[in-house]
DNA sequence: CGATGTGAAGCGTTTCACAGCA
DNA sequence: TGCTGTGAAACGCTTCACATCG
């Protein structure tokens, strides 16, 4: 397996996975590069390139066994086994991410969540116990746990992660809305509604000129949101 | 202003953005792109490049005034008028995404949430209206909504987001685990915290080999998650 | 002198086009 | 014949390096 993938290969991998499950479930059994790359909305050159980083998989003059294909996603994602994971702030976000029943079916399971307030420490949340902050350095390294979700507010996420990286946590989901700082071989995802949604404002800026009827100087074709 | 930029450069900022807020808020008057680039985890070139792409916003030998430049990126995303938003899907989802205080300050306002259970229609979640899914349309073109949220279970999504499209809404931040198809113009963000999940395990996939100082093959460096 | 704005170079990703194989 | 796997071309983004100017 080539030790250097481009990250956006990565990223895509498991869109490919959900929507080979998808078809898997509807009792598909083969699948070309250019079905899939219009289930996903993608090109077939780039599925079969991007698969191409980690072996070879299709059948020529066929295509791609889905169960067969599934499973290698699988495997080269590393999510044949589960995965435990913490999570730091549990206010209304933090409630509500271990409350989303999505997580547990894809093999992730919320270990424990830690907390400073201590009014709230050493209760449950939906059967995961809400810890004090102070303890979470030791749970992390006895529990040998790699992936925290944190969902802090912002002002203290920068410390959070800090004290994760230094107790051996290697990815991190972020949903506290700031810049994360982090050393080389840390992933972090951060997470941001605000900003997806800012971003598409650009976008839609000035539109309701041209829906007023008004003919104005012509506006060019501005760009649009990829996918 | 020039009509194409790159999608990535949008993308980035409302990071930019938020980055000048707090630097104003603690006092800071004048930036340069090598200050900025380092708060963002960039390089001034980027910024610097970021920036010329909406005009010329700095002042040679001097750096960037920052309560000037927020407001020269507030106007180009479109943020300096407030935007109204409708959530479909009132599920556990939905629900903690209109009860999340983070829209609001932002200039993002829940106007009606819509639904097809009967049960929950006619009640109100943190004060927003939960209509009928029928009435989604109507409600849209009258109150002329640019902006969707999307929170449905995956199965229904593209339903929703087709009939969404065809009432006239040009963004739509999906929350459905699932990959939307919609026309060019279309500006759509899905949110994935799986997906991240699942991007990060390929990282982390064998490091426990690597924990347990068993000398093996020697491991290629791998590459790592961006940011 | 210090920092911007920007052409041009460098680099990474996507797309093309076709040889090879079932 | 049909579709994969893949070098090579095309494209787009990032980084460099420097002229420019307060």
């Amino acid at each position: 397996m080539p030790t250097d993938i481009p990250a956006v290969v990565v990223d895509r991998l498991p869109h490919y996975l959900r929507t080979l499950r998808l078809m898997l479930d509807d009792g598909i059994e083969v699948v070309s590069s250019r079905e899939l790359g219009e289930a996903l909305g993608t090109t077939p050159a780039q599925i079969r390139k991007d698969l191409s980083y980690f072996g070879r998989f299709g059948k020529q003059g066929r295509g791609y066994d889905v169960s067969a294909l599934l499973g290698d996603l699988t495997r080269i994602l590393g999510l044949e086994r589960s995965w435990p994971v913490v999570l730091v702030g549990v206010g209304r976000l933090g409630r509500a991410i271990i409350t989303y029943p999505g997580l547990t079916p894809e093999g992730f399971h919320v270990r424990a969540a830690f907390d400073a307030d201590p009014s709230i420490v050493g209760s449950n949340v939906d059967s995961v116990p809400v810890r004090p902050a102070s303890e979470m350095e030791r749970f992390i390294r006895d529990e040998r746990i790699e992936i925290a979700i944190l969902a802090t507010p912002g002002d203290v996420a920068q410390d959070v992660i800090d004290r994760l990286v230094a107790c051996g946590i290697r990815g991190i989901l972020n949903y506290a809305p700031m810049t994360p700082h982090v050393p080389n071989g840390i992933t972090v995802r951060t997470i941001d509604p605000v900003q997806a949604l800012q971003t598409m404002t650009f976008y839609l800026r000035d539109s309701e000129e041209e829906e007023d009827l008004l003919p104005k100087r012509n506006r060019g074709r501005r760009g649009n949101g990829r996918r």
